[in-house]
Order: C-alpha cells, then structure tokens, then sequence
DNA sequence: TTGAAAGCGCTAACAA
DNA sequence: TTGTTAGCGCTTTCAA
C-alpha cells in the first residue's frame, strides 16, 4: 500500500530505462527484446515491430557497460599520446576515432604528457576499464607497463614507430631512413654544413643519430646539434636559430625535428636577414598542414597520420571481433616534401 | 576427473583475475577485499595486508567496467568536440582531461565533424556508455539530441558560449561581446574600412554581427564580409584576402574568426607587399600559442582554453560526486591581446 | 523462433 | 571490522 516495492532490499539503479521495462511493455522476455535491438532477423517480424515500438515509446538507450560486462566486449578502444595541443599525433587520432566510430567503437584518450610515470598510471587506468584494444604512439619500452600491457592480452597496437620487438601490432616508419634520407637529401643539393635542431625525445633522438651518421659518412663535418629539451615551441626553434648563427656562422642547412621549430628556426633568419634557402635551407618534421601555404613554404618531411590512424583502427577492429591479422606490422614509409626551403 | 568444473553451465567470462581470486588468496570474502583496494582505512592492518599481497602476487587489475554497473557511477565522461587538428579547443581538452584524470576519471572523446546528423548519432551512442558527464564544445540547439540528453538525466556543461537556456552548466563567453570589441578597439585605432573574414560557424557568425554592428554605430562604411565556408585553412585566409585587395582597395583592418585565417591573411599581405599593420591592421581569433614569436606577431582575441577545461572538469566531478553546483554558469571573459598587426 | 536460468565482476544494503 | 545476500542490466547457454 505504500507505493513502493515489496521486497526487502532495494537496490536504487540509474533510475533508467531498461531492456526489462520495454521487453514487459512489448510482451516478451528479455532475451527476446534484446535479439530484436541487437540481431533483428533473428527475430519474428511481429515481435520485431513490438519492441522496436516500446523502444520508441520508452526512449530507450541500451546501456552498453552492462552489455559490455556480459559479453566481455566493452566496444571500446584506447588511445594515448603525449599530448594533444599543436600535436603531430592528432591527424591520426582524428581518423582513428572515425573510423572506430563507424565500426560502433568509442574512444577513450589519454594523454601521458612525455613522462613515463604518468604513462604507468595511465596505462593501469586504461587496463582497467577493459578496453577491446590499446592504441599507442610510439613504442612502448620494456618495463612494468608492457609486462602488465602483455599480461591482460588486450590486443595493442604500437604506432609511429618501427621495432623488431613490438608488443603485438604495429604501424609505423623508420625514424632513422628519414635522418639518413634528409641528410642525403641536403647534401646532394649541395650544402656542407649542417645543423640540427631536436626536442628531447627518443624518436627524435634516432632521426639525428642517423642524420648525422650520414653527414660523416659523406664526408661531412660534424652536425652542430641543438637540443630544445622539452619546450617544442616556435620559441625554442628562434632561441636555437641564435645560437646556432652565432656558433657556426657557415651553417648552410637545418634539419628540424618538428614544423613548429622550423617555423621558429625561419622566423628568426627572417628577423636577422638571412636568406632562406641561398645562404640556409630549411626542413621540418611533420607536414603541418598550414606550411604549405606559407611563404616561404617550408620543406619537410611527411607522415601520412591519417593512414596511422585508419590502419590502426582496422588492426584493432578485426582483433576486437576475433579475427587474426596476418601480417600485423605496417611501414607506411614517409615522404621528403620539397618546397622553398630547400 | 576431466580437470574441468563440476557445474552444469558454464560462462567464460575474460579469463582475467576477479576480485573473487584474490578474495580467496587472501582468505577473505570478496567484499572484503573490494574494501581493502577502495576504501583500505574500513580495514584493519592485517587484513589489508594480506589482500594487498594478493593483488600483487596475482596482478590484479580490478575491472571498472562491472565496478561501474554495480554502483551506477562509470567514472567515465564524454566530450564532444568538433574537430581535433589544430583545433582551438584542444587546450581546453587537454586540461579538462587532465584534471579528470587527477580525480580518477577517464575521457571519452568524440568528433562531431561540425554535422548535426553525426552529432546526434554521436551522442546516442555516448549515453549509451552511460557516462558521469558529458562535455559539449558550444551550446547544443533545441532537437532531438536536446531533448535525448536532458531525458538521459546525465550532467552536461556546455562551453565557449553563453547562453540564457543552458541545458545544465555552463562554461563560456560572450561572442557578440567579442564583436562589439574589436570593433572598438580598431576604430580607436583610427581604422575606419572594416572588412571581416569568417568561418561558416554560428559562434563566428555572431561575433561577426556584431562586429558589423558596431562599425555601423560608429559611423563607419558597412563592414565588408568574406564567408570562407568550411574551410579554416591558412590558404582560404589568402584567398580571401586577394578579394579584399582588390574589392575593397582602401581596407584598413581585417578581423579573422580565426587565427589560421589570419595567418593566411597575413601571408598573402606579406606576398603582395602591403604594410601591416601601417596599411593594414590584423586581428585573429584564439591565440594559438605559437603567434606571439612570429615576426610580426599577430594582435588578437585570447581566450582561456585551459581554464575553461578545468572549470568543466570541476563542475563535472562536484555534479559525478552527487555535490550540487552553484552557481553553474562561468563567463571566463576574453581578452584582446595587442602585438604587432595593429 | 522464443524463453528460463545463470552468470559477467563488482558493490550496496543489511546483519552480525 | 567482517560477512551474507542480492542485485546492477545485460547476454550466454541450454532447452523447448
């Protein structure tokens, strides 16, 4: 008589709608109503019409955790990147996520910052949630995270990168063909004295072990290398641009490992006079998209993010439904793009 | 004897460790040791001793998703952003996902590609997964994804605008405001042939209106309008400046909807040898971080992205914490940052 | 084609 | 402080 229920516990819920309540107002069991949201030909037309209209009438929205927990398929992928402002990365994260969500997948983003403290917390958080798939930039070295990351079984896949040992998929580039290439490139248009201007990361790090490789192997002097530490601002790339004309003032070509840092690099032999590319020529890391339309339009070197991102997608995809993949390790190479620069 | 169960059914679940495990291990109930992880101070000492062990010997990861359904609190939000390459509100997610991410929540991020049709199934499929908020980037119209998400009972802050009918919080600013502003300031600069370059936006439209407003208030000539459409690329900012040039030769001031146009704006002033800002003020929209370095740098509209994502990140863990919020509208204000172009 | 029963892995409610 | 019980909302398994 009071209105309420009369068991002796109550458990509130989310105060939802639920397959329950439709499958009563359309007349059938649960089970019933589920097969008609979920696999409608496997269900008779009547029943069919039924639920799809209490569906209708009751504004249903399956909840997809409980789904997920009963089928152990949360529909949902991973992704981490070191950040998202101004970032390289996020060309791939963009088509990624739409082609996850065509498949019916969500994303989830985490960001680690570049610091492998956070990466671990993140990466436990990230497991956590049980996730149908990992999407990583960049290789993930060994340590705590890869063994936990190789000990869920959660399908991963490694990006941006190239590595005889990945975790388990992989699609990427050889950071160290673009060091050698560039340098090549630079000195077969006749420059002889070469600079390079990097942040502090490891990929970075192989472009120019290899750049500079090069540049002794072709009988070269030495690279003058600028390390930016962390700050991959356009700032660091002028900062750099003066120590370098003040160091080695025969300079005649400069390997960036990021656009913004070109962008930095040319904006400061703009303010100090220097003609680019006559007396210095310039190239970036990334293809910013805007760059090309600058003038002068920066030569650099280009990734094809987006195809990180569809090829990842669809690695994760027909993992997450069962499927092998065969082969699981994509080079999608890279290209030198020539503009004013150089 | 045939190393299997015992029972008649049987389900295979993940295969992964439970709680139940290390319950067992540990030679507790699982309750027990679900206290012992979350709340470890309702546990004595050595209790909690020998259920940490377990959880270590065992490397258990506890399962969020059936931890979600059984407390009705995913600890997941969603966001909802238009795009993400070199997009302004990247900042703003960057900092909300951080401050989440602090507070032990994880971020859902979904593209709504600037169409209403993708939006809406966007936003289907995120209250599906049940999320403790949802983020909006801009004010969400009256619709069917409207109404969904008022039914849905789920906290939602919209941002980057104001609005007197909100659906629930709300974090942003005035746009028209924006407007009326640079309108001013230019005109108190002396300027006084207004031309404007615009996104397809209905936030840049507003700023736009206003703009256009106040000249005429001023008393100055009708403000000259290019719409570059969908395209926010730097080369569109070009075009759109050499149909300036030549329509209306005598333009002293451009405001941008955005700083890439701007740029593009720029560029093509650069090109065609016009002084700015002696001839020509510049003013964009956004600050991207990188401007203030560039030679020269551009004067335009800053807004503070990152507290804009801390805010929201705030009011969605008080509302996901079941705390009431108020007030629960923030106008973070802009500010018109001067430099170089005016 | 439809349904009953049993759980996915966890936590809220209640009791001791 | 610890445990028992009963679910959260859905899907799998098995049977009809």
């Amino acid at each position: 008589m009071n209105g309420k229920n009369n068991t002796k516990r109550s458990r509130r819920g989310s105060g939802a709608i639920t397959l329950r309540d439709v499958a009563k107002l359309a007349g059938v069991a649960p089970i019933t109503a589920s097969r008609a949201v979920n696999t409608p030909d496997q269900v008779s037309p009547e029943v069919l019409k039924k639920v799809l209209d209490a569906v209708h009438r009751t504004g249903y929205v399956p909840n997809r955790i409980a789904g997920g927990l009963a089928s152990s398929r949360s529909r949902l992928i991973a992704a981490v990147v070191p950040s998202t402002v101004m970032s390289v990365f996020m060309e791939t994260i963009e088509s990624l996520n739409g082609t996850l969500f065509d498949a019916g997948y969500q994303l989830m983003l985490g960001q680690s910052g570049y610091s492998v403290a956070r990466e671990e917390l993140l990466l436990e958080a990230v497991i956590g949630r049980r996730p149908d798939g990992i999407f990583l930039t960049g290789i993930l070295p060994p340590g705590k995270s890869r063994t936990r990351l190789l000990a869920s079984g959660i399908p991963v896949v490694e990006t941006w990168d190239l590595t005889p040992t990945p975790i388990d998929m992989l699609v990427g580039f050889s950071h160290s063909d673009i060091g050698r290439d560039v340098a090549n490139f630079l000195m077969a248009k006749g420059r002889r004295r070469l600079a390079l201007v990097r942040a502090d990361d490891e990929r970075a790090g192989r472009r120019a072990t290899a750049f500079a490789d090069a540049v002794v192997l072709g009988g070269q002097r030495d690279v003058f290398v600028v390390n930016v530490g962390d700050s991959r601002s356009l700032r660091s790339g002028r900062e750099a641009m003066v120590r370098i004309l003040v160091e080695v003032p025969d300079v005649d070509a400069i390997f960036c490992s990021s656009d913004l840092l070109a962008l930095g690099v040319m904006t400061e032999t703009k303010a100090q006079g220097v003609a680019v590319p006559e007396r210095i020529a310039i190239v970036g890391f990334g293809d910013v998209p805007f760059l090309a339309d600058m003038v002068p339009a920066l030569s650099t070197v280009r990734i094809n993010g987006a195809d990180i991102g569809k090829q990842s997608a669809r690695f994760l995809i027909e993992r997450a439904e069962g499927r092998p993949v065969n082969p699981c390790v994509i080079d999608v190479g890279f290209s030198i793009v020539e503009r004013d620069t150089t």
